[in-house]
DNA sequence: ATTAATAAATATACAGTGTTTAGTTATTTA
DNA sequence: TAAATAACTAAACACTGTATATTTATTAAT
């Protein structure tokens, strides 16, 4: 009945695992991610680090779970630059912060929406929480347009019985919110998420368009089509 | 000054080890492509691969390009399908044949647009035909459209004086078409990817949204948005 | 027919990967 | 002081892509 403490000569050996893991992923890529290139840069062996992850997988799912925390302060960050009542604001606001933060971090971007780990599936109980509170922001003001009585319903599909599961499941997670506004916020996530992640593999400029006009063309694609007033 | 011909147990073993790579990739992903394995699939060793592909990105180029050449394919097919004076049946189809295609074969949609091999990138100039071909049947009905006079295309962003040279270079393989048809085609292929990418990855179901309501949907905002009359 | 040239395959090896197992060191509580 | 155990290292295994050298087989010219 012995239970002795943690014990390093790194202070934190956990949250270094994962700095030196981001700081690999920036220099060269998420693929390049490699459990002894991280060792030999703390100095320890690659086995240590199964004290802190079950293995490589788990490692990558602490990266995209604080990717994804991130990703929803920077977007409650420009939520709540704008005053509440300038609900069109809001939305352009997060808009906007979503494609910068993409830009900024893209490697955290492909983490979180591309596949760049050899066999790696997200597990999605862990990765929810943090996934489903960053798209809450999104939800959030669409929510805020609907109470109002501004968004724009009209022929939106219904949403079928089998995913309401689905949809309490995640408002433990994303806060309360019509069903509605989450689908529609799921829409308007597409969209964003088409253009951008385009660009960021680079799909788009060779093409002929440039990712700004576009993507500001996008947005007010969007609130043409969803905010009404 | 001898010129032997090409010699081969295997008919054709350029073609044999594709099939095999795909296979393999059907099976186990895209990231458990291994050269390796498909030396022993072909009771070959693994460096006599490279005397057909010049290293892993190689074979992996040559995948991609089978896999555009494949989704072109069933574009063309698709658009093909619908007389030529029914211009928005024709959307209407190759915009179904896009998510179809995808669902049929996520692994090569993953291929194409996720980053599923380490370290590769694909080489601009040697997908770009195949690539702008399959790209060219939604830009060949846009066009229509446009000669129609039934685009709409108010308010739509120019075309930045920079991105000009890359439109001269994809007519050579896309074919001919006004810029801003490229242009637009391009918001159309963003629109549906974001949804179909979201889908393919897995991120659309568990949020309580199915991908076949909203695709349709977006189908209609497509429509709705872009042709008139 | 013999010989030279060369394509295509193999054998071998190297450096890298994630991971397992066994053993060692250090710390903490009883 | 002694037992318990967390945290680490050392060594090895089974993989990977790829480079080099060598062998085999085929072809073309003499």
């Amino acid at each position: 009945m012995v239970r002795p403490t943690l014990k390093k000569q790194i202070p934190n050996l956990q949250e270094a695992i994962k700095d030196a893991a981001w700081k690999q992923i920036a220099r060269e890529g998420a693929p390049a991610l490699s459990l002894r290139a991280i060792a030999r840069k703390l100095k320890i062996t690659a086995p240590a680090i199964y004290n802190y992850f079950s293995d490589r997988d788990a490692l990558v799912t602490a990266l995209i779970i604080d990717a994804y925390t991130s990703f929803g302060d920077s977007q409650l960050a420009a939520r709540d630059e704008v005053p509440p009542d300038d609900v069109v604001g809001r939305m352009t606001a997060i808009g906007l912060a979503y494609r910068q933060w993409a830009h900024t971090y893209p490697q955290r971007y492909q983490l979180i929406f591309g596949t760049p780990i050899p066999g790696y599936k997200a597990p999605l109980m862990e990765v929810l929480p943090s996934a489903a509170r960053s798209l809450s922001i999104l939800v959030s003001v669409v929510e805020q347009l609907r109470l109002a009585g501004r968004l724009n319903i009209k022929s939106f599909p219904k949403v079928q019985e089998e995913f309401k599961a689905g949809f309490e499941m995640w408002k433990k997670y994303g806060g309360e919110a019509d069903i509605i506004s989450l689908s529609i916020a799921m829409l308007i996530w597409a969209r964003v998420h088409g253009i951008v992640s385009l660009e960021i593999a680079g799909n788009l400029p060779p093409f002929g368009t440039s990712g700004d006009d576009l993507y500001l063309y996008e947005m007010n694609s969007i609130t043409q089509q969803f905010i009404r007033g």
